[in-house]
RNA sequence: GGCCCGUUGGUCAAGCGGUUAAGACUCCGCCCUCUCACGGCGGCUUCGGGGGUUCGAUUCCCCCACGGGUCACCA
């Protein structure tokens, strides 16, 4: 029997106080590649605050919330707990020390006592000559006692990985095959701050190691240092896990899709209307295409069929019209009472009015709605009426005109006096058989009715809709009004 | 600029040497219809360029172009 590795993945973001729709994604596969197949693995969540001076209050909760909404739940977290903790990374500052400590004895890497100063003006001059800037390896020449009295006298220091001199590396992306670089294209980077935080090119290694991820999924801004990563990974002896480079969600060819473009953060989207599911199913498709087509797919139905190795290597751009329609598929999908559910907040934004039937309200705006942010522009006929322009009685295609429409309302206004139970199925009844009564077509009695009720030339619903959402009292004065405005002219 | 990655319609994409180059969104047309929608049916539009390899390239190799990423004591 064929032995299954229980995946572990984990989404590791730094608190920064913002959840961008790329970074979303990037959870969403973690926890996609987690929880796929046929025996669920873990997926982690890990904090990396490394970096003080970028520390953000509260920036936490907005990552707990988000997470905990779009339902990509985490099995071992700062909160939770878990085996391998803790999993914020200023709290295991003394494990990379450990680990820092270990390769410096090893020569893997180096104390570097040089300063800001020095390093600037190293820099420029590299520039200036056309080379690529890179340490010098100033401090790599430093004896040992040398080393241990400027440790002695206090003197900052950092940490820098050791880079071969020669060779080359080799790493395999899960989407791109083998990427092989020259070791000479490296930099010796820091691994441990001045402030003895470890650099997130060293913290990334040591945990994904120490918490046993078996593939590791981030975003292809950290492509070009994977090479580095490997040679940590050998030089502890470690085994390497998979990694999945996802690429980046546009805005638009060239630009990627960011905050500080001002474009939509989840947080965004939400409060335009869109559902949180459709939001995660949508951008599940922006580098992913699910096997077998259906592209409407929940959580778990993702999880089901998702693959890393589906996940496409080239860029994708946000689009939002596809959004609406993933959206508008939710909306749809849903019974018209959870609808009536989801809607109630929006339509309420537009109505004020109470005497309006809004349930039947809802049904009416429910195939016609893509996004939330819809409902409120079609109500504004409800509380008051339009001023409207009486052409809007005139349509070539119902055949109508004043003097028909000034007929039909006329012929309406006693039948519908007459409706006791004011509702869609008995007025429905009632003009029905008015129409038959007549010999006309259904517009030359309805599209009159229509516009009567709303003074508009599209609205949710038809006019037999629209007067028992309206209710008895309004309609009849609608009609009124409409027939005392076309007898004047 | 060096290094690395990418390039199938307007957008998301399937494809993994031989296909009429899937599908979805958008757009257009028709049907349904009391408006607008919904729904149904149909249609337009694609392999960045140039060389190879091969009987045969969207698929493999090379070059070019374009786009992106990265060159921090940020992640």
């Amino acid at each position: 029997m064929l032995q299954t590795v229980r995946e572990r993945t984990r989404f590791a973001p730094s608190p920064t106080g913002y959840m961008h729709v790329g970074n979303l994604r990037t959870a969403l596969y973690a926890y996609l590649a987690a929880k796929a197949g046929e025996t669920p693995g873990t997926f982690i969540l890990r904090v990396e605050d490394t970096d003080q001076e970028r520390f953000v209050e509260g920036a936490m909760d907005v990552i707990y919330a988000t997470l905990r909404e779009t339902g990509l739940v985490w099995d071992e977290g700062p909160d939770v707990g878990g085996p391998v903790g803790p999993y914020v990374q200023s709290e295991r500052r003394e494990i990379y020390k450990q680990y820092a400590e270990q390769l410096i004895a090893q020569g893997d890497a180096y104390y570097c006592f040089c300063d800001k100063e020095r390093l600037d003006e190293m820099k420029t001059l590299q520039r200036a000559s056309g080379i690529a800037p890179r340490y010098d390896r100033h401090c790599l020449s430093l004896t040992p006692e040398e080393i241990a009295a400027k440790l002695a006298a206090g003197i900052p220091h950092i940490v820098r990985q050791r880079i071969p001199d020669h060779g080359t590396v080799t790493f395999h992306d899960e989407i791109r095959e083998d990427i092989t670089v020259e070791c000479c294209t490296l930099d010796d980077q820091v691994l441990i701050k001045a402030d003895e935080m470890p650099t997130y090119n060293f913290a990334n290694v040591v945990d994904d190691h120490l918490m046993g991820v078996t593939t590791v999924i981030r975003g292809t801004e950290y492509l070009s240092s994977a090479p580095k990563y490997n040679l940590l990974y050998q030089a502890f002896g470690w085994e390497i896990p998979r990694y999945l480079h996802c690429p980046p969600v546009m805005k638009d060819a060239t630009q990627k899709l960011s905050k500080r473009n001002g474009d939509a953060s989840y947080q965004d989207l939400i409060a335009k209307g869109y559902l949180k599911d459709a939001i995660l199913n949508y951008i599940a498709l922006l580098g992913w295409s699910p096997r077998g087509g259906e592209e409407i797919l929940s959580l778990s139905e993702m999880a089901r069929v998702f693959s890393i190795y589906d996940v496409s290597k080239s860029p994708a751009v946000f689009d939002p019209i596809k959004l609406n329609f993933v959206n508008a598929e939710y909306l749809r999908r849903m019974t018209p009472a959870q609808f009536y559910e989801t809607a109630l907040p929006w339509i309420k934004q537009a109505v004020k009015g109470d005497h309006f039937n809004l349930r039947l309200l809802a049904e009416a705006l429910h195939p016609r709605c893509e996004v939330l942010s819809d409902i409120p522009g079609q109500l504004d006929f409800l509380d008051v009426l339009p001023d409207y322009d009486l052409a809007l009685f005139v349509s070539k295609k119902m055949k109508t005109d004043f003097a028909v429409a000034l007929n039909s309302l006329q012929e309406i206004q006693p039948i519908l006096e007459n409706v006791m139970e004011f509702t869609a199925p008995v007025i429905h009844e009632a003009l029905f058989s008015l129409i038959e009564t007549l010999g006309c077509k259904n517009g030359i009695v309805l599209w009159p009715l229509r516009v009567a009720l709303s003074g508009k030339q599209f609205t949710p619903g038809g006019g037999i809709e629209l007067a028992a959402i309206l209710g008895k009292t309004e309609s009849m004065r609608r009609l009124g009004m409409a027939i005392e405005r076309l007898s004047a002219c």
